[in-house]
RNA sequence: CGGGAUGUAGCGCAGUUGGUAGCGCACUACGUUCGGGACGUAGGGGUCGGGCGUUCGAGUCGCCUCAUCCCGACCA
């Protein structure tokens, strides 16, 4: 049928974008660069929300808006912060239309330009800290632990579904606090609430670490973030969490009056994930059959496709399937009934693996003559048939089961591709083979560069979670020493 | 901004030396089907991206233009 997927195996890129449409997610659109996120999609994006919104509250944090629009000169004011984003914003120059004087249609009207242009937030530093300069003037103002879920642009040469898009939607942390350690401790929680996210929802999992002073945010002084692993061995940078020092405090000039009585700067924090976790989600668990979801982020846990011949035994089978949905949403489960009656089961089947939906319950004629249901697992296509009596417990415990197990197939499939190398020529070899590289660098930019110049290779991080990075060692590419390991890829 | 390609039905595509606009899927109606992506019959749907030219005649040839995609530079 129209509904082929194409094989993973085959081209992992053209398996990516195919999956992202078949299964309702996005599509392109007519704007370039754009997307649209469908219902399905969107359903997902939410639940990430949802959790993450609890998980920003739980820490203290507090929703707000700021504007869309930034002055152009607000950008300039840091200097690293504009270079980074300069080459990639879009610009509102006008503020009106006219009828085209030469033919159809409408015209910018010249008349109407901008005394000073407007940038479409690429971030929001700038904006967010000219505005926290009102609102500080004491060390009781601190600290300030705002987040903002928003969406941005940045006009990207080139863009994928979901991965890069001229506008993504995010959410974006921006906190101000009266001391560095402080600021640091902030930067360090949040990376640890998208790392904890990314493990226990989108049981994915990742290396959390620092950037190198090459790969950080525009205007940081620390970068850190979690990088996730792909099945085609890339990685995806999924979260950033950044320590911006007094960056932004003085670019804007915000002091306060320190316990002591003496004027300071703030030191301040922003994070982010965006979007582009449903990228990683995708890449990270599905298959040749489609999408799979943990049943965490699941918009439909369960769903339910009756299997019938008549009028009779269809209206019979669905009042079952009722009672057993009322049960099951008693659980805390989401389920679906398909009862469409226009479609045969064998394509419903295939639908909702397509859609990545955990757990398919199937009920025909022959188990309501035995009182039994067909349960059929995404995660390892498995059917087995079960009891219709307690089948509350059954699916909270599957489901449960099918969570830890995505967890745990991809965390085999990424430790079994990371690999220690201590030689160019190794890593020359191992780098065509995806994966994460572990090796010694002698910390110089100019080696780094050197390195991606040659293999695509970037440091995606180097690793604070892993002790096995600890040790001695010559640089993979210049032989100079080196304290640690960082970790090596090609990446999205 | 360099290099390369493509624009024909909702989607994917074919269209020969220039001669009535096609195929598959999807869609509509009816019937038979329904435990792994059903089938039959009958239908509907097009300014061939746009403009100008050559010609008796242009989807096809020429020039111009617009848009999109791919490979680089950029990047969550």
């Amino acid at each position: 049928m129209a509904k082929e997927v194409t094989k993973r195996s085959e081209n992992y890129s053209q398996w990516y974008d195919n999956l992202v449409v078949k299964a309702d997610l996005a599509e392109r659109s007519a704007v370039r660069g754009c997307m649209v996120i469908k219902p399905y999609g969107y359903a997902i994006w939410e639940k990430m929300q949802h959790i993450l919104d609890a998980k920003f509250k739980e820490t203290g944090h507090q929703n707000a808006y700021f504007p869309l629009f930034i002055p152009k000169s607000f950008l300039s004011r840091e200097a690293e912060h504009v270079e980074g984003f300069a080459k990639e914003c879009a610009v509102v120059t006008h503020h009106r239309l006219m009828a085209n004087p030469d033919g159809p249609g409408v015209v910018v009207d010249p008349s109407a330009k901008l005394e000073e242009e407007l940038v479409v937030r690429p971030t929001s530093e700038t904006i967010i800290w000219n505005t926290y300069k009102n609102w500080v003037t004491s060390w009781r103002d601190l600290p300030i632990l705002c987040n903002q879920w928003a969406n941005v642009v940045r006009w990207e040469m080139r863009t994928r579904l979901f991965l890069r898009t001229a506008e993504f939607l995010w959410q974006e942390g921006h906190t101000a606090h009266a001391t560095s350690e402080e600021a640091v401790e902030e930067a360090s929680r949040m990376v640890n609430v998208y790392a904890d996210f990314a493990r226990n929802y989108m049981a994915m999992p990742v290396v959390v670490g620092h950037k190198s002073p090459n790969e950080r945010f525009a205007g940081a002084l620390d970068t850190l973030t979690i990088e996730a692993m792909m099945q085609d061995g890339k990685a995806l940078q999924a979260g950033t969490s950044h320590f911006l020092g007094q960056n932004f405090a003085k670019a804007f000039d915000v002091q306060f009056t320190n316990r002591e009585g003496r004027q300071e700067y703030v030191w301040a924090t922003s994070w982010g994930v965006s979007t582009r976790l449903m990228g990683a989600l995708i890449m990270a668990h599905g298959d040749d059959n489609g999408l799979v979801l943990p049943p965490a982020l699941a918009p439909v846990q369960v769903v339910m496709v009756p299997i019938y011949k008549s009028p009779e035994e269809r209206s019979a089978i669905l009042d079952k399937m009722d009672s057993l949905k009322k049960e099951l949403e008693g659980h805390g489960h989401t389920v679906k009934i398909d009862d469409r009656d226009t479609l045969r089961p064998g394509f419903k089947f295939a639908e909702w693996e397509l859609k990545g939906v955990p757990v398919r319950i199937a009920i025909g004629p022959r188990d309501m003559e035995n009182g039994t249901v067909e349960l059929a697992r995404r995660d390892t296509m498995e059917k087995t048939s079960a009891p219709q009596e307690g089948l509350g417990r059954r699916i909270e415990s599957l489901l449960d089961e099918i969570q830890k197990n995505i967890y745990a197939k991809a965390l085999k499939f990424r430790d079994e591709h990371i690999i220690k190398v201590d030689t160019w020529d190794d890593f020359k070899e191992k780098i065509e083979q995806g994966g994460f590289l572990l090796c010694h660098w002698d910390g110089t930019t100019e080696t780094e560069e050197k390195i991606k110049e040659e293999t695509k290779a970037t440091i995606r991080c180097i690793p604070i979670d892993t002790a096995v990075c600890e040790e001695e060692g010559r640089c993979v590419y210049s032989g100079r020493p080196s304290g640690r390991r960082v970790l090596f890829a090609r990446s999205y």
